[in-house]
DNA sequence: GAGTTTGAAACT
DNA sequence: CAGTTTCAAACTC
């Protein structure tokens, strides 16, 4: 009893201590000096070591040093959560378990630890303070009534159970299959220990430097590493549920709510509850079949944010996976830089959307590990059951670009359409692409949306209802996130195996694209970045690039400019009808598509990449103001050896050559799909962007495939759908798998291409970008039925389309 | 890697 | 709209 007592006095205490500390960490913040944050903490601190209650604490544990750490990150946590909701919870909760580790080995036998936790939480409070004291809001949502400790643990507890499950869905396909669950205890105390040391210094690093881009990265990062930690620490879980059991119940839904509440919004520590709880009630509606679907975050406080929160948190996590990608070599460095880092985000993300595939799970050191771990784990790479942090790493490159942030990303986009919700993830793209869609992206992504109809990969392609400029994140069921995962699983690791297999072959290496403009400032559609809609990354070697994150109203007003100039511009390049080939000629060869402007080549014969029809891996048309087209896909004046054109021309004169191309053709055909199998659930989605060429069956297996073919490589990604969303013209080449699908149907083509005289339509083919034009119902789930009725899809959108800004 | 060729993009 | 210039990729060596 009297130890109770004096618990509820340390509560008490702690509570003041943490309010107080809030306060010093906002004063901390404005001061900037971490020592005098120190200082004013220590205050505290000193305080509650002298009571009695502090003696006995650490008469009970050993540990109390550590709690000192732990008690700090849990500070930030609030600070932090105060916050966009998303963002804070993840942070938080990283902090929180470690929190939750700590109490459990200090306090297991009583609940005390929690006023201990309060001590530490000031103590801590140091350098994360500084972040959490942007939000003012931690003190409000900061629900007194509840001690933080107490129900704080529970949940935690049960969100990280249920965030398991959450995650294997989403990340099921994402699973290393190397991930190892078994991280020592030890092992992971201390990794959080360090995880939070960084993550702490982090957060307030991201927030200066970046904003919400970054901030939000970081934040889905550490929710991330909650989630990694927890899986970690499984161990230690266990006994934590024993004594969190005690101290959370919630008999009724009422306490849950309000503990929800309570938390999620405000305290850092709950944030994570939050999540997880938001979490919970999101698989729960989705498996009740709820409607949450178009929800706006806004609108419920309860579920409705929950749900918001939730999307934005895996967009989070997406994003931060996607820097990781790029970041991969050095996590640990990269936190420490992180605030210069934002900038780069975007191209990062960029890059790993190309190299999505490279990103596999490892095991993660405790060092670094900590953060890339929980990248990782957001991506859903690993399997949350298991969870393991998996550190992530794409090897020694570090110009390599792993996507798998992207990949959940994706996913969640992907997923989007039914139940989704959209959420505005990309408020912060700076990791993202800039780019919003244009006029022509949203053009794509209506077409996207109706082929979307995919249950499984159904795409956001909602972005017309949406702000083009905010990218939607839908939200995904659990089967839906599971079938996305899926593809987005195989996006990444296919694609990009894909292209290394295909491009290091072939001589490039760098799986990112990249310009290399010296005078256009990448400002210019000269520049293949800006031209895809995408941003430079580092790989690029361009000079006074403009196109970059931190430019991103010049970007976009540069964008618009042209836009207004050519409103196509943007637009994919090659437009494709297809048919359903699924009626007969999967085998026939795709190309359909064309060249929406047609080429004007004079020297090349069409036969070279300086032919864009030729780099997109289609025949010439009409439209063509070449001259002695040669095209192997398909001649100017009719010939083709493709495809339905075939039927409708041929040449005979040229029969062999025609046949042994289209065997290679056919055959590249076939492998991309193999390859890109998923692009059945792929669907062609980019609404956002679009890739401009496609697939360049002829290039794949020899030389790089030629850059155009980057965008086009969206394509395949495309098929991802998800991409289109997440990205632009990320994704990498995969440019056969246009041809697979290009039939063209001359037919429809001019249709599109009539309608604007350019076409923008849609191409299956291979670019992540391309949207294909359909009847409503847009299969993307049908491999071979992707034709299911002649459908035009647009191969390129322009990557940026999404730069041009709403309106 | 440097230089050339090529054709799109941009400009007039 | 046509002609010219600019630009950067593609290509060659």
């Amino acid at each position: 009893m009297g130890e109770e007592g004096e618990k509820k006095e340390r509560e008490t205490e702690v509570r003041g201590g943490g309010e107080e500390e809030e306060g010093k960490g906002k004063e901390v913040v404005v001061m900037d000096t971490p020592d005098r944050t120190r200082n004013q903490i220590n205050t505290p601190i000193s305080k509650f070591e002298e009571s009695p209650v502090f003696s006995f604490l650490n008469n009970l544990s050993p540990i109390k040093p550590v709690k000192s750490v732990h008690i700090t990150q849990t500070l930030n946590a609030l600070s932090f959560a105060s916050l966009p909701s998303v963002f804070t919870s993840p942070h938080v909760s990283s902090l929180k378990e470690s929190r939750f580790l700590r109490r459990h080995q200090l306090l297991d036998p009583s609940k005390p630890e929690f006023s201990s936790d309060g001590e530490n939480k000031t103590d801590g409070s140091e350098g994360i303070t500084q972040v959490s004291h942007n939000s003012s809001e931690q003190q409000e949502n900061f629900d007194p009534g509840n001690s933080l400790g107490e129900v704080s643990v529970e949940p935690s507890y049960e969100s990280s159970q249920l965030e398991v499950e959450f995650v294997k869905s989403l990340t099921y396909d994402c699973h290393s299959p190397n991930s190892s669950p078994k991280t020592n205890c030890a092992a992971s105390n201390k990794s959080r220990s360090e995880f939070d040391a960084d993550t702490g210094p982090l957060v307030p690093f991201s927030q200066a430097g970046s904003g919400k881009g970054l901030f939000a990265n970081e934040a889905s990062m550490e929710g991330m590493c909650q989630s990694n930690h927890r899986d970690a620490v499984g161990c230690d879980w266990e006994s934590l549920i024993s004594d969190a059991t005690d101290l959370l119940n919630f008999d009724s839904p009422k306490d849950a709510d309000a503990f929800k509440k309570s938390l999620c919004p405000a305290t850092g520590f709950y944030t994570n509850n939050a999540i997880d709880m938001q979490n919970m009630q999101l698989l729960g509606c989705i498996e009740q079949g709820e409607g949450n679907d178009t929800e706006n975050p806004s609108t419920q406080p309860g579920e409705g944010n929950c749900l918001t929160k939730f999307v934005e948190t895996q967009d989070m996590v997406a994003s931060s996976s996607l820097n990781n990608d790029c970041m991969e070599g050095s996590l640990s460095q990269k936190m420490d830089s992180e605030p210069a880092s934002n900038l780069y985000r975007g191209m990062r993300r960029r890059c790993l959307v190309f190299e999505m595939a490279g990103a596999r799970k490892k095991h993660l050191d405790e060092n670094s590990g900590s953060v890339s771990s929980i990248l990782l784990q957001s991506d859903g790479n690993t399997p949350t059951a298991d969870k393991q942090l998996v550190p992530f790493r794409t090897g020694n490159d570090s110009s390599r670009c792993i996507l798998p942030g992207i990949g959940l990303h994706l996913n969640a986009l992907a997923t989007a359409p039914k139940d989704l919700k959209v959420v505005k993830q990309d408020a912060s793209v700076p990791g993202r692409l800039v780019i919003t869609p244009g006029s022509a992206a949203n053009f794509q992504s209506v077409m996207v949306g109706q082929e979307s109809s995919d249950p499984s990969l159904a795409l956001t392609s909602t972005e017309s209802d949406m702000d083009p400029v905010e990218n939607g994140v839908p939200l995904m069921e659990d089967t839906n996130q599971a079938s996305a995962l899926m593809v987005i699983e195989e996006f990444n690791q296919n694609s990009p195996k894909k292209k290394r297999r295909r491009l290091e072959p072939a001589g490039e290496p760098e799986a990112c694209k990249r310009c290399n403009c010296k005078k256009s400032k990448c400002l210019k559609l000269y520049c293949e970045c800006f031209a895809a809609g995408v941003y430079c990354v580092e790989p690029c070697s361009c000079q006074e690039c403009f196109n970059k994150p931190i430019h991103e109203d010049t970007v976009l007003a540069t964008r618009k400019q042209i836009e207004s100039r050519n409103p196509l511009a943007f637009a994919p390049k090659v437009i494709r009808s297809s048919d359903s080939l699924t009626e007969d000629d999967s085998s026939q060869t795709p190309a359909s598509a064309r060249h929406k402007r047609g080429c004007n080549c004079k020297k090349s014969g069409c036969l070279k990449k300086y032919c864009e029809c030729y780099q997109g891996g289609v025949g010439c048309s009409i439209n063509c103001r070449c001259e002695g087209c040669k095209n192997a896909f398909g001649r100017k004046d009719g010939s083709m050896f493709m495809g339905t054109e075939v039927e409708l021309e041929e040449d005979e004169t040229d029969a062999p050559e025609k046949s042994a191309r289209d065997r290679n053709l056919h055959k590249t055909a076939i492998q991309n799909d193999v390859e890109l199998q998923n692009p059945e659930s792929a669907p062609p989605a980019t609404p956002l962007r679009i890739i401009r060429p496609s697939v360049h069956l002829p290039f794949s297996s020899k030389k790089k495939p030629p850059r155009s073919s980057l965008p086009s490589i969206g394509s395949s990604s495309g098929l991802y759908a998800i991409q289109g969303l997440a990205k632009p013209n990320f994704l990498p080449p995969q440019p056969k798998f246009d041809k697979h699908f290009q039939k063209v149907q001359e037919e429809e083509l001019p249709q599109i291409l009539q309608g604007d005289g350019s076409p923008i339509g849609g191409i299956k083919s291979a670019s992540p970008n391309s949207k294909r034009i359909s009847p409503p119902h847009c299969n993307f789930g049908m491999s071979p039925g992707r034709r299911s009725s002649r459908k035009l899809i647009l191969q390129s959108i322009p990557a940026f389309p999404s730069l041009t800004p709403k309106h």
